[in-house]
This record gives C-alpha cells, structure tokens and sequence, in this order.
DNA sequence: TGTACATCAGTGAACGCGCGTTCACTGATGTAC
DNA sequence: TGTACATCAGTGAACGCGCGTTCACTGATGTAC
C-alpha cells in the first residue's frame, strides 16, 4: 500500500541508517538488500523506489557512515602530567583505540571497517570515501596545535596510525586477544602520551 | 585422469598461489573457487581433492600470503643524511609505501589487503593471521635498535602506520589520487626520515 | 622386466541456495473538481 | 467541505545468475604378481 510522503522519507533514512551498519559489521559483500531492508521494517522489492542501484545505496551508506565521529573517552583527559599531546586529542585517541570500539564497528569509525573493500568498489565509491577522509584530516587538525602544513602532515600520520592500529586489533581479536590488547595499549600510549 | 604425485603436489601448489594472490586482490569474498581454480590450470570439481572446504582454503592461502616480504625499494638508502631511522629501514617503508605497492595489492602485505575480511571469517581464519602479523612485528624488531620492550612498540606503531597509510592510499587512489600520494608521501618521510 | 588391475587426481554436469533486479498488484494518499 | 480518481510506496512472487559443494565418471599412475 502506499504511504504518506512523510513515513517514505522516514522509510528512506531507516534503509540508509541500517545499510550504513550492516556494511560496516559485515563488510560491502557480507550483506545482502533482504536483509537491510527487513532491518528497516521492510521488504525488498520497494527499495528501489528510493535508489537507482545496490551501488548507489552503499554510497548513500557510506556517506551516512562518515558522519559518525570518534566519541571522546571519559576519564582520559589526565589534567595533571599533559603528554606530547594536545587536550580534547588524548581523549580521542583513547576513544578511538577501545575495546569497546574494537567490539562495535557497525557504530564506528568507517574508514577502519569498509577501506579495504572501497578499494575495489570502484571510481565512484572511492570518491564518496575520499571527501570523507579528507574532512576527517580536517577536524582532525582543528585538535592540533603548529603552523598549517605540520598541522596537516601530523594529523595524516596520527589518523594512519589509529586506522592500522584498530585494523589490526580487529582481525587479531579472537585468535590472540592479548596480542590485539597490546595493538590497542601500545598505539595510544604512543599517540596520546 | 589421473596425475602422477609430483604433478598433483604441484598442482596443490598452484592453487594455493592462485588463491592467495587472487584473495588479495579481489578480497575473501570477491573471488569463486572456480576462478582460483581456473588461474591454476584446473577446474574447480577436483578441488575437493585437495581442500575440505573453501574456508580451509582461505587459510592456507592465507597463510601463504604471510610468507610476502616487503621489497626494500633501492636507491632510498640515503647513505649520508641518516635520519632517525636504521639503515634498512628507511628502504622498507619507503617499499611498502611506494605507488607500485599500492597498486598490486596481490603481490603485496596480506594485512593491508585482508585484515578487514579476515575480522569477519571466524576464530580459526584470526588465529592463522595473527599469527602472521606476530611474525611481522618479530621481523620488523631485527630492523630496530634500543631495548627490547621499547623496540617491540616500535614495531607496533611503526607497522600500525604503514598498515593504515597504504589502505587509506588505496581506498582513495581513484576518487582523489593527490591525496592518495599526499598520505604516502607524508608517512614514509614521518617514518622513514 | 612385463602384465593386470586397483587407485585416485581431475572433469564437468548437477544440486540447492541466496543474490540483485523486475514486475504485476495493492490500497492509502493526496489532488482535482 | 465532499467525492472521485490518479498516484505511487510498498508487497511478494518470479527471473537469471553465480556461488559452494557433490558425484558419477575417466584414464593415467603406480603397485602386486
């Protein structure tokens, strides 16, 4: 049956919300459209009334995913003995490099869970992911104090680290828990001192 | 019909490499058996001959993959002005992030290439690649100086970053190839000097 | 060394299954009068 | 404001396709005598 325009366009953002979690817990082919619609309160066959393809959709998906952002670890602000590194960052980092976000990828960062298979998803897709990796570089650099081109390099290296760190951790995780916890520790002791 | 054992073995062999490059290339669930079986002359119903399953597969070819070492890129040596970076070091980085390597995922590191997937493949696939990865870092501290827990964090962060760089590189390589070299070049001179 | 025959690596058709996509249909929405 | 009807979001069956896996069969290998 049909529906009002209002309850389509909520039906829409549902479809997109779960698409951009089930391809961040299962990977670009580890899911299905049955199975992100039905996670939406819906069937298959009306989903193309709102996207063009399976392709478009996982766009809209990954745009979606970018705007997640890091939530701050509480607790780690150390006011006392400051590390090589600024404020508000150590909480980020320590945020980033938790088990918890380890655990969840289907909330977190999309960088560390869809990458890998962006880059074989073609031209289109690499650009969607591309804009979302440079406005990460950005609001990574307001965190950072230097003059601007510092700035932008440490905010590269640091973004590099924390995504190889957190990869890593991930595949490690259930054969070698302890080798994935000292991935973890390391890197942020590293990072945010 | 059948083939002598040496002939069998050998064609044992060539699956596997067939599929540890192809996975790398394609990701773990980009490629059919009846493609790895065709890149290695065959097809895909003697499989079973060899393999209890694709999984089991997926293993070993994962397992083959590790046996990959990074190419020192020569001419990188800078034999004057030594950075604060070891000897071979410098030339391994510089290997690992360089274009070419970025471009051939399936010659190239099977962490870059297949850690998101194998996050996803179940215990048994995580305990052969965290396997490897501990071989990694193991490889990695013989190139390091300093003592021995410091050197192994070293290692840590140091593969962290190079791991992270590359699959940034890749996933924006298309969308946006100035960034894509932006993120390689930053990090193989923060790395390597 | 020669012969007879059991073994088994490899072939290719067939299976059930889930995928992305299409389509005839339904019926509430929203518009024209 | 009420009525008649066109619109179109959503349903669910159906499609062709490629997947992993199975299996009857082939015929060279390698062994027993």
């Amino acid at each position: 049956m049909k529906v009002s325009k209002a309850q389509a366009a909520r039906n829409r953002e549902g479809i997109v919300d779960a698409a951009a979690r089930l391809y961040r817990e299962k990977g670009l082919e580890g899911v299905g459209l049955a199975e992100i619609t039905r996670e939406a309160g819906l069937t298959h066959g009306g989903l193309y009334r709102h996207f063009e393809s399976r392709d478009a959709l996982a766009r809209e998906a990954c745009t979606r995913a970018f705007e997640w952002t890091i939530t701050p670890q509480e607790g780690s602000e150390s006011p006392g003995a400051e590390g090589a590194c600024a404020g508000g960052l150590r909480a980020l980092v320590y945020g980033y490099l938790s088990t918890f976000h380890r655990d969840h990828p289907g909330e977190g960062c999309p960088v560390a869970a869809l990458a890998a298979d962006v880059a074989r998803a073609g031209p289109e897709m690499s650009e969607v992911f591309a804009q979302g990796v440079e406005r990460n570089f950005q609001r990574f650099m307001g965190e950072l104090q230097g003059d601007d081109p510092a700035r932008r390099a440490q905010a590269i290296v640091t973004l590099s680290s924390m995504v190889g760190a957190l990869t890593l951790a991930r595949a490690t995780a259930v054969g070698n828990p302890g080798l994935s916890e000292e991935i973890l520790a390391t890197v942020r002791e590293q990072l945010g001192g």
